[in-house]
RNA sequence: GGACGUUUAGCUCAGCUGGUAGAGCAUUCGCUUGACGUGCGAAGGGUCAGCGGUUCAAGUCCGUUAACGUCCACCA
């Protein structure tokens, strides 16, 4: 015996070990080699706010297995890690803990802030680190990136310069999207509508010099206070009259004119719509058309200003309460209706979001988008699924304007410095101390950040160095394969296309793999709030990282959720060890000199066989990987290695281990040469195991890591010992069956005599069939007279066993005809088939070929049957 | 109001380019078979949501309906 194995597979003995096995022989950097293609996945940056949940443990097995599999084919591989500042999420959660020192911001000032945060990256950001590599990661840690760091920052500089000076960067008034709690700006991307119950308030507007009102309907009264205008529609003519006149804004007492504006609905509610300029993106738009006065009634943390001393200070809905009692008193409330409506919140903190007029950054979109959609229409970048390609042009067809700064400290400032005498606006990569165009400097850095989003668009490349030429740059950009959730289409794909095309002129990855969400076990959402998350570092420490990886990557189908559940952990669980004993076993009947694999000569039909099977699966589970169909690839292995080759190869095996002649030898270089063979195939989704077995068994090399992914060799396919060995196990299989039925067990050995004209065939399979289907020993001939037999018949052969004590031969005729019926329903099947001529002449010739086949052995064995049953009377 | 997805065995899900349905778990029966009881052998269980169409042939393609889910959308 070679090497000894623990009876059970423990991950915690070898997961660390092994990782830092590949870490110290640097398997995970990438490194350019001549007549190595390279192959790049750049990692969608984890936030550092947070830590590793069910999410990015899917994410970054997908990755994994695309990067070990593109590795073992001799490419060049990076897989480039790194973290993500996230300014608005990283902020909210520093101050909530300044909060507890009774701290704020402002109170810090921006540079202690900054260097809070920086502390805060250096402790979080690391532990997501040592989560990924927990997980088996084999990325290249050597080109770690942080979107915050000095390349990073060069890059986005870069870029908005750029985008400045082609007029694609732009800073205006506009009304935006704002966050009464985060304190700042937030793109369209980031609003999160939801349906909440609410109310619609009548309420009437009095027309100056006249006894006639205004109906109108509001979901938000108090924005009233910031009305300059009411709106209706050219066409109403119930209203036309009015139109060009005023009316008197109850509580204010403002006149206001009456507008016609198309955007007014005639069918809806009255016809008629209060105009807020600086509260609703629609009314603000009204307002442009019609010259109006934008008056912002509310402070950034949307109570009422000043300007309305009653309401001054309210938070907006304290402030809705007030107006509605006092438009109540003055007679102007016509009622109160029950109203659900949709409303705009924000992503990361819930508080619903205030429209609000205020001068803020913005990319323009649209030249940028069309060469985006060009891209994927031409299939620059491919979508898998497809589908999704769908949800990226639906929203870089209907895309506006994307505002981009940030009232925030921690992120990328924005490069842009204001001339305080002649109000000059200098863009600039570098620090600026002058103004530009008058020279003067008194000029101040605008104090606004970025997006976070707006450093991760340019991430594909910002971290191969970009705007340098760099090696990296050159030689793994375009990247080849982004692997991220449908989620995060428009925040993150859309952004990083159009940023890759505009500014290095190339789409930054030929294909987006998108995948689904984990959800729970009852198909929620996993969340904070509900917490019902479940930590993979804990999925991990009870049953092992392959365990997790094995689960996540199997039994679903790109783009779709997935359901996580112990059980099936648990499943996987136990495939690695049923690896681990078959590793077991093989080394058990291994010396100590034992050859590295190969193909041995004198092959037995079982070695053919398995031999051929294997090849298949190479071919196969290669081509799965090459269409991402990963699922598809685990599955082949799984039944693989247990159904194939562990419960028939293994098994069979054992009869030539026992000897002690060549054919054991044999047997042994087959078993090692197709194990360690389905070892590399799964290696990318069980990375551990599989390196800690490959080790012990003979081999070449140093790492599985780094050996040869297997290659489909036609000549290694072996159809005449397939097809045999089918017969052979269809026989076994009906004789199990047989005696499972019978009760009898398996220790009870009874003779089998086979009839067959396959007679070579089964004369290989006598020595099977004693291992396998409890023989004792096994004739093969042309015609038995067994009386009292039990008698099972397949399309191939007859096959009697003389259970004499245990047999009813009544029973045993009534099953015998029962078997002829449904035998004969099945041909009928057939039949009615091949006597159709549209089919017959339809149908491509292989399949109508295989009909026939069909209808012969289906008549063989009805054939068969009738003897049997007709010798019983 | 649009768009997309899902609907297949008790449960969770596979099923690529159309050729009488598969897995894991669960259930039932049997097994100290010298790798593994985290195991071995065997069994039961499905009119592939409904309807219509294309086709020699449909879970698989087309249309339609329903239920559930997701995303998008300025109806105040």
């Amino acid at each position: 015996m070679a090497k000894e194995l623990a009876k059970q597979y423990d991950p915690k003995n070898v997961e660390d070990r092994t990782y830092q096995f590949w870490l110290d022989k640097k398997y995970f950097h990438a490194q350019k080699a001549e007549g190595k293609k390279p192959y790049t996945i750049v990692i969608p940056p984890p936030n550092i706010t947070g830590q590793l949940h069910m999410g990015h443990a899917l994410d970054n097995t997908l990755q994994d297995i695309l990067i070990r599999f593109r590795r073992m084919q001799g490419r060049d591989t990076l897989w480039l890690p790194g973290t993500d500042h996230a300014s608005i999420a990283t902020e909210a959660k520093i101050v909530e803990a300044m909060k507890a020192e009774g701290l704020t911001k402002e109170m810090l000032g921006r540079e202690k802030f900054l260097e809070r945060a920086w502390d805060w990256k250096a402790k979080y950001g690391g532990r997501i680190i040592e989560q990924l590599k927990k997980m088996g990661s084999s990325c290249d840690w050597d080109r770690e990136r942080f979107t915050l760091d000095e390349g990073c920052s060069k890059a986005v500089n870069e870029v908005f310069v750029n985008l400045y000076n082609k007029d694609l960067i732009y800073r205006g008034e506009r009304i935006i999207n704002w966050c009464p709690n985060c304190l700042t700006s937030i793109s369209d991307a980031e609003v999160e509508y939801e349906d909440q119950a609410g109310h619609f308030w009548h309420l009437r507007y009095k027309l100056k010099d006249s006894d006639e009102y205004l109906e109108l309907a509001t979901t938000r009264p108090e924005t009233l206070l910031g009305d300059t205008a009411v709106a209706v529609n050219p066409n109403d003519e119930r209203y036309s009259k009015f139109v060009g006149k005023k009316v008197i804004l109850p509580i204010v007492g403002r006149e206001i004119p009456v507008v016609a504006d198309d955007y007014v609905d005639v069918e809806f509610g009255t016809g008629v719509v209060k105009i807020t300029p600086a509260h609703d993106p629609n009314d603000f738009e009204v307002g442009l058309r019609h010259n109006l006065e934008v008056i912002n009634v509310m402070t950034p943390d949307a109570k009422i200003t000043d300007d309305y001393p009653k309401y001054a200070g309210m938070d907006r809905y304290e402030a809705r309460k007030a107006i509605v009692k006092d438009l109540e008193a003055e007679g102007a409330l016509v009622r109160i209706e029950d109203y659900s409506h949709n409303v705009g919140t924000c992503y990361r903190c819930g508080t619903t979001v205030e429209p609000r007029v205020s001068k803020q950054w913005f990319v323009k979109m649209k030249p940028l988008a069309i060469p985006a959609i060009e891209a994927v229409e031409k299939g620059e970048t491919k979508f898998v699924p497809k589908r999704f390609e769908k949800v990226y042009f639906h929203w870089l067809e209907n895309i506006r304007d994307w505002c981009i700064s940030r009232q925030l400290w921690w992120g990328h400032r924005i490069p842009a410095w204001y001339c305080d005498d002649c109000g000059h606006i200098t863009v600039s990569k570098e620090s600026v101390c002058k103004c530009e165009k008058c020279g003067s400097e008194k000029v101040v850095q605008d104090p606004d950040t970025l997006d976070t989003w707006f450093s991760s668009a340019l991430w594909p490349f910002s971290t191969l160095g970009w705007p340098e030429k760099t090696e990296d740059f050159e030689n793994y950009y375009p990247t080849n394969t982004l692997v991220t959730g449908y989620d995060i289409i428009p925040f993150w794909v859309m952004r990083m296309m159009f940023s890759g095309i505009e500014h290095t002129g190339k789409v930054p990855f030929d294909t987006v793999l998108i995948h689904g969400l984990v959800r729970d076990a009852l198909g929620r959402k996993m969340s904070k709030s509900l917490g019902n998350g479940i930590d993979p570092l804990e999925i991990i420490d009870k049953y092992g990282a392959d365990a997790l990886r094995f689960t996540l990557a199997t039994g679903n189908s790109p783009g779709n959720d997935m359901r996580f559940s112990d059980d099936k952990v648990e499943a996987s669980r136990n495939f690695a060890n049923k690896i681990w004993n078959a590793a077991r076993f093989i080394l058990m009947n291994l010396s100590e000199d034992e050859p590295a694999p190969h193909i041995p000569e004198n092959l037995a039909i079982e070695d053919k066989w398995i031999l051929s099977v294997y090849e298949k699966l190479v071919r196969d589970v290669t081509d799965n990987l090459e269409k991402f169909e990963l699922g598809m690839a685990v599955a082949k292995l799984y039944d693989f290695i247990w159904d194939v080759f562990c419960d028939w190869y293994i098994e069979i095996a054992k009869i030539r281990l026992q000897k002690d002649d060549e054919s054991k030898d044999t047997a042994k270089a087959v078993l090692v040469y197709v194990f360690s063979g389905a070892l590399k195939l799964l290696h990318p989704f069980m990375p551990f195991i599989t390196e800690e077995i490959w080790q012990t068994l003979p081999h070449e090399g140093e790492s599985i890591m780094i050996s040869e992914f297997p290659v489909y060799d036609e000549n290694l396919v072996f159809e005449a010992e397939e097809k045999e060995m089918d017969r052979i196990m269809t026989a076994i299989r009906a004789i199990r069956n047989r005696r499972a039925e019978m009760n009898v067990v398996a220790s009870k050995k009874a003779k089998i005599f086979v009839e067959t004209q396959f007679t070579e065939t089964f004369e290989k399979a006598g020595v099977f069939m004693q291992k396998l289907a409890s023989a004792s020993e096994v004739e093969v001939g042309d015609k038995f007279d067994i009386p009292g037999a039990v008698s099972i018949i397949t399309e191939d052969a007859r096959m009697y066993i003389p259970l004499d004590e245990l047999v009813d031969l009544k029973a045993e005729k009534a099953r015998l005809e029962k078997e002829l019926a449904a035998t004969k329903k099945e041909l009928d099947f057939v039949n009615n088939k091949l006597n159709n001529p549209n089919f017959v002449s339809k149908a491509p010739e292989a399949v109508v070929a295989k009909q026939r086949d069909a209808a012969a052995k289906l008549n063989d064995k009805i054939k068969m049957l009738e003897e049997s049953i007709e010798k019983m009377n």
